[in-house]
DNA sequence: AATGAATGAGGTTTCATTCAT
DNA sequence: GATGAATGAAACCTCATTCAT
């Protein structure tokens, strides 16, 4: 039942992993092959023998970073919790990712300017869906619970705590240039994510 | 008496709308010197005499569109308004402008994910700051006459009435993917910004 | 008998003036008609009136200067002298002028390299003779008065006193260089001269 | 114990030679990287992926010129011979080296016009002073032996030598045509060497 | 599988020259 | 005669990709 790993293996994954850093700093059009294959440690030629072109790297990036994506989310699911407590709990873990990840949000950033068409749609769907749905879900409890106002849109909560999230990570270097205020310092971003928890719970609850 | 206006100057405009709009589309990387010039159908050699470079032009390009985006916030204080209702123009007014001027979004967005050193802090502050010192004015003036929370972050505010009108517009590709609704369309617009008016004037109201 | 002497004669001596100072800096390819026209104060159109061409402009430069040094040489034959004296009269003239003249020195240089084809032989010749004859016309002299050898070949004579002041000059950066002394410094030059004089005449001399 | 050597020594040499011929002929502005990548026979990038950029090829272009003619000034140092001789000996070789090498000529004189800053100081100095100390080693020799005169300025014969040769080389066309004489010819070039050389000699001689 | 060298299309930039007023 | 704007050819340089070993 062994799986056969040889050994270019370790060469892809360098591959892939220098391809992130350079794809998520500089995008599509500023990336480098040469810089990839640089910092990789390995022969510029094995990106072409690997991943056939630029593109398709890319691509490949794209999907192993959904995948990550995918995988903190389903830390979601794993608790029995309250409505809000449940919603609370998405914010933080999305808030520790999107923290803990910059390269995922710069690359999904690029991805958006480029118009998102890199993805297969439904292979995005797959990936994204269930967190989607256990939001939508947890509103629901919250409104059969009577505890959650029962005409909120949930598709505009999805949206708001997607944007919440994506947007502070994405503007905090303009936003702390003129606030004056390090938005991205650990204090700050807890903070933020604290308020966020409130913003939308203050809404949400009747 | 007469106002020396320079055949120079129409060819300059040309340029500059060109180039905002290649830049916006492809980033600082993926635009081409030729295609501005051929869009804006002048001779390329012009693109140097009047901006030197590639990276001056982009400069430039910034800075108009950062100009622009300051003359429309300046609609913000031409009303006399309950601090509530002030909140909620600010908010209608800046969805206008981002569903306006996509480009003006994107740009920004490069801009974001270049780290946002193109443009000098200080410029950028002198731009950006009335808006900034207006919102909060209204949150203190709906604080003061006991309409609003007295505990209310007015950073978090601002961050938050940022990052809702910039977020919607720059995701607005994968969340409607996902969501299976093009966010898009004019009706979503004005529904999204309705909102965003409803969950922040819910939030700081007693 | 008063000859006409329009108002663009200034614009062309300010364009030859730039251009000479633009030549002898670059040379013929280095320099650049933007730069000429713009020292001279004159719009670059009007070297294009006055002188059609680069490369034609480049050949009136080298005309007008070859005339100075033409006229220079013409002191060497104001005065009557020993033949020793007369040849150490024209070293001196000679360092004199090129220490004077630098922009001489080197566009004649840039011109060599460029071996030498942008000036007619007929018209060098009629400049340059003058000057030959008369050394020759001195060394002869000394042989018949039975102050120097009469087996000297006058030709290496003129050879060296050509070489001897051009060389010094052209070479004056890479030499001081090696040396670790400004041979530019006025004593310097001097110094040089009269080492030039003395190993001529010491040459000459029975 | 195979001594590796890379196929792209070749290319690198086959760039170095052509682009000696190129900038000798035509000095660093009219010298042309496609000129230089066709007569070498290799593609265009190579030169960019060996030498950076044109203003390097340059210098190493350079660096390696002197260095060969450092290496034909070591032939000076290998006989015993009397200070007299050894003069002469070094005026015969330099003379066939500059008449065998007129790339050599042509560079350093652009290099001069250029103002000489392409080579470091020191550099510079490491290579020619061996040549510059033995002239002088021998100027001295023949002063102890009261063969030559004591108070000849050791430093002006050095540079007497050096502008001997390189200005007739330099000169070489417009004197030609003036005189009327192919003073490239090789045996006006010899007898030019021994003008040379009985100058020199009569001089120091007591 | 891995490597160093090579390639050619295409990008940015420069510059002599000309047009139109 | 004079000016500012425009032009296009050609220069330098970059980069994804492929060849040959």
């Amino acid at each position: 039942m062994k799986v056969r790993k040889p050994k270019s293996q370790i060469t892809i994954n360098k591959i892939l992993t220098s391809a992130l850093e350079e794809f998520s700093e500089k995008g599509f059009f500023g990336a480098r092959i040469d810089s990839i294959a640089a910092n990789a440690g390995v022969n510029k030629r094995m990106i072409y023998e690997h991943f056939e072109n630029k593109e398709n790297l890319y691509k490949e990036v794209l999907t192993s970073v959904y995948e990550k994506c995918a995988e903190s989310e389903r830390e979601f699911f794993s608790e029995d919790l309250r409505p809000q407590d449940a919603i609370r709990n998405v914010v933080r873990i999305y808030f520790k990712f999107l923290y803990d990840n910059p390269d995922f949000v710069r690359i999904l950033m690029w991805e958006n300017l480029n118009n998102a068409d890199s993805i297969p749609v439904q292979q995005l769907k797959s990936i994204k869906a269930p967190a989607f749905e256990y939001i939508k879900y947890q509103v629901n409890r919250g409104k059969e619970q009577g505890i959650f106002k029962a005409d909120v849109d949930n598709g505009q909560i999805v949206v708001s705590l997607m944007n919440f999230g994506f947007a502070y990570f994405t503007n905090i270097h303009t936003l702390s240039l003129i606030l004056e205020k390090d938005l991205g310092a650990p204090e700050e971003v807890s903070k933020r994510a604290e308020f966020v928890c409130d913003i939308l719970i203050n809404y949400l609850t009747k």
